[in-house]
DNA sequence: TAAAAAATTTACGTAAAAGTAAAGACAAGT
DNA sequence: ACTTGTCTTTACTTTTACGTAAATTTTTTA
């Protein structure tokens, strides 16, 4: 038994997510995700549900959304033509060098805070604080 | 020989990190750094060049001024009372685990990246492309 | 010391990413 | 059938993080 439903309402997503309706709604007029509709309500497949959580992994990272839509772009179906497929490949890098920045970045930040409580626990000694 | 000046121009600053007067102007008046003064020239010293790179990294990372506000706050020296220090202690963790989640958002992402090449490498070798 | 270049303040403008409100349409339970 | 709750569209508003322009010093260089 898999856990995948065959349908979600927005709401069920939004108290999944913890986003609002008006988000799930702006993130489908931006194209980012298409679900199906029965007249005019939205019916979201599992695959909208996955889009949504790599869009809102994609949010806490920093990507804009339209850094997001070129990401969703290639998350698709791969190309049937050649230069297509080269210029893929070629974005599919461009967001493994933005991605490993990051992962820099993570690191520089994680090391100041490291100093910050090493400062933090030193005064503690010196005033003879319990770390409680 | 350290590449330490004494004092940094704001146009020498932007020329660095590639930004606009106006935003190192806006990191001040939000209270993000607070460069010295000669008369109303702003000389800007070491330090205040390492908080830019402080706040730029933060902001590659997705953090806003304002969280990048509670990041220079804990940077600067430890407080002398017991409660503030633990309360910053704790401050240094939640910031913590919102890296730590980035970096888990970063694997996971790095993943799909993954997954899309290779698919667009199976699509080529399908197609007989050389992947130049 | 005069002209050019760089810096300052003040203020209005803007794009991105939603928030919020209004008013109507659907759907479901009783 | 009726009400209650959910969903929809449309449109105006808000916040964040600067951009841009104007008018004015200040500083540097010729």
């Amino acid at each position: 038994m898999d856990d995948v439903k065959e349908y979600y309402t927005i709401t069920e997503l939004t108290k999944e997510f913890g986003i609002s309706t008006r988000t799930i709604r702006f993130y489908e007029d931006e194209g980012l995700i298409k679900p199906n509709r029965r007249g005019t309500t939205r019916l979201f497949r599992p695959i909208d549900r996955r889009l949504l959580q790599l869009i809102l992994r994609a949010k806490r990272l920093g990507f804009s959304i339209a850094e997001i839509g070129e990401i969703i772009q290639m998350y698709k179906a791969p190309p049937g033509e050649a230069g297509q497929l080269r210029l893929m490949i070629k974005k599919v890098n461009e967001k493994r060098h933005a991605l490993e920045q990051k992962r820099r970045d993570i690191e520089e930040t994680v090391k100041e805070l490291d100093q910050v409580e090493e400062a933090c626990l030193g005064r503690m000694a010196e005033l003879g604080v319990k770390r409680s």
